[in-house]
DNA sequence: ACAGTGTTTGAAACTAGTTTCACAAGTCAA
DNA sequence: TTGACTTGTGAAACTAGTTTCAAACACTGT
């Protein structure tokens, strides 16, 4: 950093160099009065002189605003957060607004501990994702009186607006799938649902159907949790003809292993998804899977919080549609 | 959001219900000097009853810090960028400072459009990836003054310090690999390197080599894109016992296009990536790669900034270690 | 009892732009 | 020529915390 001669000029060493009022300076930043064409010249010049950049701080403590979006995520490291953002950062720029990210690690603690931060640096607004949270969380957000809306889900019960798509929903049309096909014994896997309602959702989504057997197991949420998970269900004494995984990694997981496998239902069997990754499309087999709009969620949910903090009125809850992909991994039973 | 009676209290009016100045309440709230149990209690009182929050512009105005850092990277949505700005942002933190993201697309003229933002925003630091950039970018900083660190690459030479690895070096060290194994023709597959310079530094780390003859092909950095050229360097009448890949989702796509062609030479032919994904550990066959360690550099890139805002002393350029990870899909040449 | 030191405390003056208000000057129509 | 607007401009008063200064008090040692 340079040591510069002295510290920053503020406006009133524009307005001084100019020899105008600071009102003047100001209404040349603002652009909002008409200032004559000298006077603004001279002003214009004198910030370029002092090379003078306006305080955010002071103009945010008139406007009262800081055009700051806080998303609370449970991690950046998966390719569907990652895209989620990605659309969500695009969407607010659009609308002058820019994002500070803050990583929960799906600890509902550390989701709280940040949302209190972001708070304090002053966001308009947050995003959060699911449906569970600290006890704390509420209180905090009716003091800050801030727009929070929830993603990656839908339920129009929940406290704040939630725009996302129907976790049961989506996880009961990758089992519809799989009962369309003939598979009655059908093993699951999905990651650990302790700290991810949305695991929870899909789990009880699948709860509700009679007359087939579901064998489920949790794992880590990752190619090597995948691998061990469907060579435990291998080894066990347990039927299965199909399994459907709750996350495109762990069917992709699922897959590497079936392929390395020597038991003798492994080249048979069915595996289906959820999310449609980038990859599973291009997966060798590419992956039969549930779509989930995710770049259509980051768009819908910025618009949300954005309109909500620049109208003031509470959006309404946003369902977005999901479709299964039927490619390659899907068969009837035999 | 709740209409409230009236607008926010501030600190004046937390004074005024505790019967005590304006000083005294600011004392409370940043704890810096000592106020009497008795005073503090109806302070604290004060404050639960008003609900109040203390506005983070007027606090930033008075210390003339925001404790925001902004990232310019070129996308969230590649694995590679949203583990380091994973490890960035939770490295931030541990220090007290927020991030804020801003994507560029890999395209200069977005880059200084939300540098322009992210500065007037207040952001105390600026991360950015690669070292071309657009030609007012520099104006812009030094305006600012601000500190900039430079990511995904080292080049001791660059006017903002750098935090990465030498990209030249990389591309090497997978080209030896190769050369090691008795490959003398080799495709070079490379995403688009008009925008991207990293990719510009592995290419020309490739060019020194003699003896070696290398087919050099840019395509569109996806599965798909990486499928199209592989399927063209088959057909074109060149030939090459390996290819070298400029970063791993090309060299999987690379991988998934030779498992299906029906060229002669496709089973034997060897593939090398560079970026190490964690998934390419898990491909099938598992990919040989040149590992970057970007969880490092988020760590070390973070570190930098925050330590250039905090004790306004330049850091060094830190040149972090890469190494070759040997795996299933090179060999010697038959 | 009294000086010397230490702790609380409030008034006022900061931080840096924005906005209101009032006044001056210029323009237009009757 | 005069009243009625419109425009340009600066002084001062906002926005909301923090910090400095000096007064006021409490406590210890002689």
């Amino acid at each position: 950093m340079k040591q510069k001669d002295q510290k920053k000029p503020n406006l009133r060493d524009v307005a001084r160099t100019a020899n105008v009022s600071a009102a003047t300076v100001s209404r040349v930043l603002t652009g909002a009065a008409t200032v004559s064409a000298d006077k603004k010249q001279r002003v214009e010049d004198a910030i370029e002189m002092l090379q003078f950049v306006p305080s955010s701080a002071a103009r945010a403590i008139n406007s009262g605003r800081t055009r700051l979006i806080g998303a609370l995520i449970p991690t950046l490291d998966h390719a569907i957060f990652a895209r989620f953002i990605e659309k969500v950062e695009e969407t607010l720029n659009t609308r002058g607004l820019s994002l500070i990210v803050a990583n929960t690690r799906f600890d509902a603690a550390q989701e709280l501990d940040k949302a209190r931060r972001l708070l304090d640096l002053g966001v308009e607004g947050l995003l959060v994702s699911g449906t569970s949270r600290a006890a704390e969380f509420d209180a905090l957000v009716r003091r800050y009186d801030v727009p929070v809306v929830a993603t990656s889900c839908f339920r129009a019960d929940y406290t704040y607006p939630t725009v996302g798509y129907d976790n049961a929903a989506v996880a009961r049309s990758a089992l519809h799938h799989l009962t369309d096909l003939g598979h009655r014994e059908i093993a699951v896997v999905s990651g650990y649902s302790a700290n991810n309602d949305r695991t929870r959702e899909r789990l009880s989504g699948l709860r509700s159907t009679v007359d087939i057997r579901l064998h489920a197991v949790e794992t880590a949420l990752s190619y090597a949790g995948a691998r061990s998970a469907v060579r435990d269900l291998l080894h066990a004494p347990r039927e299965f003809s199909a399994i459907l995984c709750l996350s495109d990694v762990l069917a992709q997981g699922a897959l590497l292993e079936l392929r390395h496998s020597s038991d003798p239902r492994a080249p048979g069997m069915s595996v289906i998804g959820i999310d449609d990754l980038p990859s599973s499309e291009h997966f060798d087999p590419p992956l039969t899977t549930v779509h989930l709009p995710v770049g259509k969620m980051g768009f819908a949910a910025a618009t949300a919080v954005a309109d909500w903090v620049e109208l003031g009125t509470q959006p309404d809850h946003v369902r977005l549609d999901t479709h299964l992909m039927t490619r390659a991994t899907t068969r009837a039973r035999e």
